[in-house]
DNA sequence: CGATCCATTGAAAGATGTCAAGCGTAGTGG
DNA sequence: CCACTACGCTTGACATCTTTCAATGGATCG
């Protein structure tokens, strides 16, 4: 449990610089995206309600807890922090974001968002704006079901979350963390032995609802087992079964 | 942690057992139920394709882990648990539901439910075939949109779940438990001074993530300090403003 | 290059879990 | 209707995991 200390950060300055192949057409996150399936004029008049490209710095927030929600990102590149803080202040992350994540579905529509969203490092989102969205829908029924089916699976991983609080030993939790984080990098095409943890021990402690300091000892623990080589933000599993035995 | 030692029960008969009023027409929960704000032709045709009044026993399943999700129910009257198992069998409450709450919006239409609901009571519920909304939501357009309000709120529920079990000592989680009971109850016209708890003390340790015993001693503590008079299930709050001080 | 934050490690304290036992209540069956 | 059993709840004693406190070295950033 800790306080939040952060420093106030000003809203990122939204500077929309084009990347290259800033469209979602041939844009290689579009299964997982929003655009999930979309084809022909429906992906075209989809893609022409996209900001694509905002850039963000490393500790910029995409929103803050209290912002009307109003608008959907989804990552093209980089890391986000999604977290909620109780009355006395106390932080609790509830999701790391990265590359073909949905990010902003945990408040009804032109309501206060519940939680914050920050950046890790600097990164890129696609913006949807959920008025253009809905009225698009409209005459595009497939956009309904598919933000149904991202908030679908937002429960589930939150549910899952729980699971991984309520039930788990620190190390079984950090060992699935890793296993996650893993699975989802795999799941993009890059590799699932080697992993860049840009989030601090810190937000690894609070996720995982451990201190830092346990976080670490659990670090040199599983390097002393041989099942991790962790040199600073990058760690790298040896033994991808025993980190599996371990996490369940 | 426990290990699931529940024993395997059939599904509940589905007994379509009407109750005075078993119509959506004039019932006092529809303001919480994805009927919130139907009117008129749109009101009628949503009652329509509603199966009222649907009995459950103590114990018995609304759906479990596995099954495939096709239907959305809303709770007449009773209560519900619902929860999650990991590899090993260990399982996870996510939620108590009671009366006027929409169960089942934890998977995507048509795709197997990773949780398990179980009555804690004899209890009623509402159900809805999820393809026939859908159907209906293509000419009643609101539908959509109350889907989409109810799942935001599941997702927002789940996230306080989240932060209940990382950042608070397991007196606050109590606390905070029974302050959300209280006042859930109030929100449906009951009392939030007179509790009735259906669930087991072990429920409530899962839900929680505490050991029983843990629990038994925090009632006790909290009788001692004369904020709550418990008996077995009935929990009376004698002092709401020391229960939110400790609950913070 | 200083200041600050992050990560690691040790030592000690504390909250919660586990084990064990007893009690009460509720349900079952004779 | 009563006795018996099973289960849920409570309480005590003890174990242990995790936190907290403290100190140090290393990395990062302006």
């Amino acid at each position: 449990m800790q306080l939040a200390n952060e420093v106030q950060k000003p809203h990122a300055q939204i500077s929309t610089r084009p990347l290259s192949s800033a469209t979602c057409l041939g844009c290689s996150r579009q299964s997982m995206c929003l655009a999930h399936q979309l084809e022909g004029e429906d992906l075209t008049a989809f893609d022409s309600i996209v900001k694509h490209s905002v850039k963000l710095n490393k500790g910029d927030y995409l929103y803050r807890s209290g912002d009307r929600f109003d608008t959907i990102y989804t990552v093209r590149s980089g890391s986000f922090k999604t977290f909620i803080n109780d009355e006395e202040g106390r932080e609790q992350i509830l999701r790391f974001a990265i590359q073909g994540d949905i990010v902003a579905l945990d408040a009804e529509f032109n309501k206060e968002h519940s939680t914050s969203v920050q950046a890790l490092e600097t990164s890129y989102v696609c913006s949807i704006p959920v008025n253009r969205y809905l009225e698009l829908a409209a005459s595009v029924p497939s956009l309904y079901t598919r933000l149904l089916t991202a908030m679908s699976s937002r429960i589930v991983e939150e549910e899952e979350h729980a699971l991984l609080l309520g039930t788990k030993s620190a190390e079984q939790r950090l060992a699935t963390l890793l296993l996650s984080l893993s699975q989802r990098n795999a799941a993009r095409g890059f590799s699932g032995v080697e992993l860049d943890l840009h989030m601090s021990r810190r937000d690894i402690g609070n996720y995982l609802s451990a201190a830092v300091e346990t976080v670490s000892r659990l670090f040199t623990r599983l390097q002393e087992l041989k099942i991790i080589d962790a040199h600073g933000k990058k760690v790298v599993i040896t033994d991808m079964d025993a980190l599996r035995k371990i996490a369940a």
